[in-house]
This record gives C-alpha cells, structure tokens and sequence, in this order.
DNA sequence: ATGGTGGGCCACCCA
C-alpha cells in the first residue's frame, strides 16, 4: 500500500491557495504539511481544502507570523500542539495517521517551522539565533524524552539549516551565513541522533549530489544562478526505513507566478 | 562588501 506525504513552506497560505490547488491537483498526496501559513486558525482556507478532498485539517495558526498546518485526505488523529521556548510561536503540529492496507498501523506525524535565526551568526549579539539554537536544544531533549522515533513516526518541515556540504551551492562561501554554519549543523544533528532518524531525502539522493528546496527572491534569476539550499527536511523513524519508496523535490514550482521562495517535497511510502 | 525581494499589515516586523 503506497502512502505519499508532502511538505511545503508556502510563505502566506492564503496569497497562495491557488499554488497549493495546483500542486494537490498535480501530484496529489495523501498529506499535505504546510509552514508559514501566516493565519489566524480562523482565517485558515479550509473550504479550498475541502473541495479539492482534503477534508481532514489540523491547524496551529498565529496572526502575521509562522503557522503549521497539515491537510489529509484521511482522518487525523491525536492532534497535538507543542510550544517550544516558551515565547508563544506557532511552530509545531503532530498529528498521528492510519493509512488503509497499513494493517492498523499508526504513524505519528510532527511538522516543524524551525526558527530562521536572523543574519548574524553569533548568540551573543544576536537573539534570533540564540533562539534557534535554543529551539534545536528543545526538540533534541523532548525527541529523546519522548522516545519519539522508536515508535512509527515521521518528522517534516521548515527546519531553515542545510546540514551537507552539498546541501548548498557553495559551501565554503556558507559557512558563516545562518543556515549552513558548523554550530548549526552540530544542533541540527543532535536532534537528528535524539530520534535517531532516517534521512528520507538523502535515502534517495546520494550525498555527494548537490539537492536544494530553497532559492532566496533575492537572486534576480533563481534558476540560471541556481544559488540553492536544502532547507526542507523528511525524517522517518527506523522502523520505516524499509517502506522508503519513492522522492519528488518540485523545483520547477520555484518558476510559477508568485512562488512561494520553498518548493513543496514529497515522500512515498511502501507500507 | 553590499544589497538585493518577498510576506503580513499600516509602522515596521519577519523571512
């Protein structure tokens, strides 16, 4: 039984509801996890996902900023919202999923917006990247905990590091730019061995090949510069490694009409 | 080395 997940920071789900109607129409997973919805849960557009058969939606909006979501077309379970740093972001959904054919089995779900941490490398001066790392502290302690990964579960999301050398389009010009320093990557693997987790993309994608899902608005031709990173992240628990099927990175959505700056990441599962 | 472009929303915050 093939089961398909999605994740796609969509920068204002509400300015790109017809880019997410697309996509869902296109390619069609059976999940759909969103970042930076930038919505109250009220202003969420849930009749847009209903009428495309994504009725089942779990929601952690806030006015203005961040926001998770994830859309299904099956039931979600155990919805969950968990605060990180006390400082009231939302930034964190699970949910748990019981795909038919699975023989009753559970996954459970945890869509993360990672903090981007601001310009300046350095927690000292500057606060945002305290934050970030503070962040990553707090999901590697409560990962661990939890004994998160020990049980079916998979970890999506906004994670805002480029661990690899070729997570990047030049690594060495990175290492002192916020998402691609060593004190990042070193929290980022913390949390990744706190599972210890499955790279789902990296599954799929040999390391040595360079593999991006984000391209800044700044590059005035994002493609020809093609001055990528790999942002964006599926992490399954060992129990699923064996299902890992199948990778779709969509960078061609990175030159539709209004793109969101992230390119919507799909995994599929052989469960 | 710098500044470049996008969101939300109405003065700037954030990415």
């Amino acid at each position: 039984m093939r089961f398909s997940l999605a994740t796609w920071n969509i920068n204002s789900v509400r300015l790109r509801i017809d880019l997410v109607a697309r996509y869902l129409g296109e390619h069609a997973p059976d999940v759909l996890c969103l970042q930076e919805t930038k919505c109250k849960d009220g202003d969420f557009p849930r009749a847009a996902f209903e009428a495309l058969g994504y009725s089942h939606i779990a929601v952690n909006g806030q006015k203005g900023y961040h926001g998770v979501a994830v859309v299904a077309k099956l039931p979600l379970d155990r919805i969950d919202r968990k605060e990180f740093c006390a400082k009231g972001d939302a930034r964190h959904i699970a949910v748990t999923l019981a795909p038919p054919g699975a023989g009753g089995r559970a996954i459970t779900l945890h869509n993360f917006y990672v903090p981007a941490g601001g310009d300046e490398p350095d927690p000292v001066v500057n606060p945002k990247f305290a934050h970030k790392l503070a962040f990553l502290d707090e999901m590697a302690e409560w990962i661990a905990a939890e004994q998160i990964a020990r049980s079916d579960a998979i970890l999506v999301g906004d994670l805002n590091i480029a661990p690899l050398e070729t997570d990047v389009w030049n690594h060495k010009a990175l290492l002192k730019v916020v998402s691609h320093t060593p004190i990042e990557v070193e929290h980022l693997g913390r949390v990744f061995q706190a599972g210890p987790w499955i790279d789902a993309l990296r599954h799929h994608v040999p390391p040595q090949d360079r593999l991006y899902t984000w391209w800044s608005y700044r590059a005035p031709d994002w493609a020809k510069a093609d001055k990528g990173r790999r942002l964006d992240h599926v992490w399954v628990s060992p129990s699923l490694k064996p299902c890992l099927d199948g990778l779709s990175v969509l960078r061609e959505s990175r030159g539709w009409d209004r793109p969101s700056d992230h390119v919507p990441v799909m995994v599929t599962l052989d469960l």
